[in-house]
DNA sequence: AGCACGCCGACT
DNA sequence: GTCGGCGTGCTC
């Protein structure tokens, strides 16, 4: 037997769920830096963990299992750090998932699969110089608000919450601050370090051309990588280790990046921090936004969210002092109101649907609005977030409709490729020619989508004339018509060269893209998010319509020279309830009278961010046993007494909206405390308590369970 | 989460 | 007779 004087503590990928406790022992021929990355023998596999700092002063096995060794140690990437641990540990505890389940979805996964020669030979490969030279950083000068926020963010330690209105040129501030962090001396020898983060990879390429022209020229061409899921395996593990041993300066990405190591990291930004996408919605459901918070605060980084219309989390952290509450929220709020380089913002026309004819697709002066901008070479913008022809088919004399047989959901007619398909389980077949059920030929689609916008669209244009004498061309984005790699690219570019005049799409066209020939943007169908049961809808409406609003009238130098047509940027809406508060709102560009009047609502109803919430779902064979484990982890977690109750709401299990999803029943209950301490401790406290009621043999046919901590909807 | 072990159905 | 379905149980 060899001899192991030391014993490390590993964090290793297993689920929080599986029994197994969060750190595993393994013998060591010497001790082991906690943060050094290791490959350790677990049952028949061989796989990678991260030393850890053990609390407890000797790891106690559990009856019977024997002291292995670490088969090897990863030479060459330097321990990770304390900051990145604690990050780590701190999103593992607050959203309820294992701490090697965090660590390790934190790496590039190419880590886990190379083996240590492997990677040493990846290490040896020759890098992107980064040395810097005194080639000056070409700046633009600011405006006065910019200068201000940039004077601010400079001088005081934030978080700051910059409230700039579409182009108001909130990037050239993140640019700015960056350039002050990374030229600033660095206290310790290691380089200084950004992250930027943007809500989805479709916006990272035209983000890191900002960058890389701004800052490669001073800090050599490796100084900026990206991190996102979009990349290669090789190509996310060579950012990953840029960004760990200080080659690159700047990290840009997705919510994924949050979790970067970034030893040197002293400024976060977080751009358009609204966006739903910073929360991650399955494994560990973290929220980037949160964590980068919580980060910069551990890490002695500044953070910048940045947004044209804030959630009102970070609306409501950054509210000013007043003589009642004279501290004020925790977030600095810096204003950016103006718009700088771009026209007017456009004028909201709402269109009244209850006086149109039923069934009116597009109102007889939107169709005439966007007829004028076909004929003056403008191009127009048509949102509807729903893709496919119509969400569904119906058959006309027998009743019957396209339900999707695994989902408690219908089946979404795509005229394209003549196919119904569900769009929660992907089960497609061809559209039928007669009524399954009754045979007729009478089915019909219902509703529409963005498929059948396109189709009415040419219809309706048919007649219209482009300036030099051409048809009309009406083109579609949606995610059926991006599949292809680089097929939304060669979209875009198609739109930027002013071959389309009118472009239907989801909500992604609404977002990031600048199309300086675009001065008309309609929503011919929002009112499906107004009546929603989720108390957020109204608030992701207006974001997602004020967003488009800008995508309206971008260029000043574009619209100056339409001006001679009186052309003016126009957002429209069509909705049967044309007053309804959202649509008044966007009517004025106020997005700061909505954020009061939906605080007012949120604060008389003791929901977020007046109140913390977290969900627990389970799905199962059949929805009694789904709700059936849910009442039962509730009556055990009263009948324990467990700490945090006494001020934690517990509401009855329900189906989800979307009951059953290929062939699985969900049900979910909502936790609810004006304390978020007191309901984390109660999640800690019951998450055993859910494991041993798992085991019970009644619940035998439950399939999984998850929480979600702070859920962006219900 | 993986992965092995284990016990029942329809194929070369 | 085997290949393979996924239920159960284990991993320092």
């Amino acid at each position: 037997m060899p001899i192991h004087p030391a014993i490390v503590q590993v964090a290793l990928h297993t689920p929080s769920h599986s029994g197994v406790g969060d750190l595993l022992s393994y013998a060591s021929e010497r001790p082991l830096a906690p943060g050094t990355l290791v490959r350790v023998p677990l049952g028949t596999r061989e796989v990678l963990g991260v030393v850890w700092d053990s609390d407890e002063a000797t790891g106690e096995l559990p009856d019977g299992a024997t002291l292995r060794a670490i088969a090897g140690v990863l030479e060459g990437v330097a321990p990770l750090d304390v900051p990145w641990r604690r990050l780590v540990a701190f999103a593992a505890r607050y959203y309820q998932r294992a701490l090697g389940e965090v660590a390790l979805a934190a790496l590039p996964p190419q880590l886990r699969d190379l083996r240590p020669e492997q990677l040493a030979r990846r290490l040896r490969r020759p890098v992107a110089a980064a040395g810097e030279s005194q080639n000056a950083i070409l700046n633009i000068a600011l405006t006065p608000e910019q200068e201000s926020a940039r004077a601010r963010i400079s001088s005081e330690n934030g978080p700051f919450l910059l409230f700039g209105s579409t182009g108001s040129g909130k990037t050239e501030v993140y640019l700015r601050c960056v350039q002050e962090v990374l030229e600033a001396d660095p206290a310790s020898d290691f380089p200084t370090q950004a992250l930027v983060m943007v809500p989805e990879i479709n916006l990272t390429p035209q983000l890191e051309e900002r960058f890389v022209s701004r800052f490669a020229p001073r800090f050599g061409p490796g100084a900026v990588v990206s991190l996102h899921s979009g990349m290669t395996n090789p190509q996310r593990l060579k950012s990953w280790l840029a960004a760990h041993s200080g080659t690159a300066r700047i990290v840009l990405g997705t919510r994924m990046a949050v979790f970067a190591s970034l030893p040197g990291l002293k400024l976060i930004v977080v751009d358009e921090e609204h966006d739903p996408s910073y929360k991650q919605q399955e494994g560990a459901r973290y929220s980037a936004r949160d964590l980068a918070i919580w980060r910069g605060r551990e890490q002695g980084a500044k953070v910048l969210l940045g947004s044209a219309t804030p959630s009102l989390e970070s609306w409501y952290a950054s509210r000013p002092p007043t003589p009642e509450y004279p501290e004020g929220g925790r977030y600095v709020r810096l204003h950016m109101p103006s718009r700088i380089g771009a026209g007017a913002l456009a004028r909201v026309r709402r269109v009244d649907m209850n006086q149109q004819p039923r069934r009116t697709v597009f109102s007889a002066p939107l169709l005439q609005a966007i007829t004028e901008r076909v004929a003056r070479g403008e191009q127009s913008m048509i949102l509807l977030n729903r893709r496919g022809y119509a969400p569904v088919l119906h058959c006309v004399d027998c009743g019957w409709k396209s339900d999707c047989p695994h989902c408690s959901a219908h089946q979404v007619f795509h005229k394209t490729d003549r196919t119904l398909r569900c769009h929660h389980c992907g089960y497609t077949v061809r559209v039928p020619f007669h009524c399954p059920t009754c045979g007729s030929p009478d089915i019909h689609p219902m509703g529409r989508g963005t498929e059948q916008l396109e189709e009415q669209l040419s219809a309706l244009l048919s007649e219209v004339l482009r300036p030099d004498r051409t048809p009309a061309r009406i083109a579609r984005i949606d995610a059926d018509t991006t599949k292809a790699k680089g097929a939304l690219e060669a979209q875009l570019a198609q739109v930027h060269s002013g071959e389309v005049d009118v472009l239907v799409g989801t909500q992604m066209i609404a977002k990031g893209h600048d199309f300086r020939r675009i001065t008309l943007v309609a929503a011919v169908q929002p009112d499906g998010a107004l009546f929603s049961s989720d108390f957020r809808a109204a608030e992701r409406l207006f974001a997602l319509l004020m967003q488009a609003a800008g995508r309206a009238g971008r260029d000043a130098a574009y619209m100056a020279a339409q001006a001679v047509h009186g052309t003016q940027p126009e957002m429209w809406v069509q909705s049967f309830h044309p007053k309804h508060a959202v649509f008044e709102a966007l009517r004025t560009h106020d997005y700061e009278a909505f954020a009061a009047q939906q605080l007012k609502e949120r604060e008389e109803a003791a929901m977020p961010p007046f109140a913390y919430q977290a969900l627990v779902r389970s799905d199962a064979r059949t929805q009694d046993v789904a709700q059936g484990f849910l009442t039962a982890a509730t009556a055990a977690a009263h009948a324990a007494g467990l700490p945090g109750l006494e001020v934690v709401t517990l509401y009855p299990p329900v189906p989800l909206t979307i009951q059953r999803v290929a062939n699985v029943e969900r049900a979910q209950m909502l936790m609810e405390s004006s304390s978020r301490a007191a309901l984390q401790r109660f999640l800690a406290a019951w998450q055993p308590v859910l494991q041993t009621t798992r085991s019970q043999p009644e619940h035998k046919g439950l399939i999984r369970w998850l929480v979600d901590v702070d859920p962006l909807a219900i």
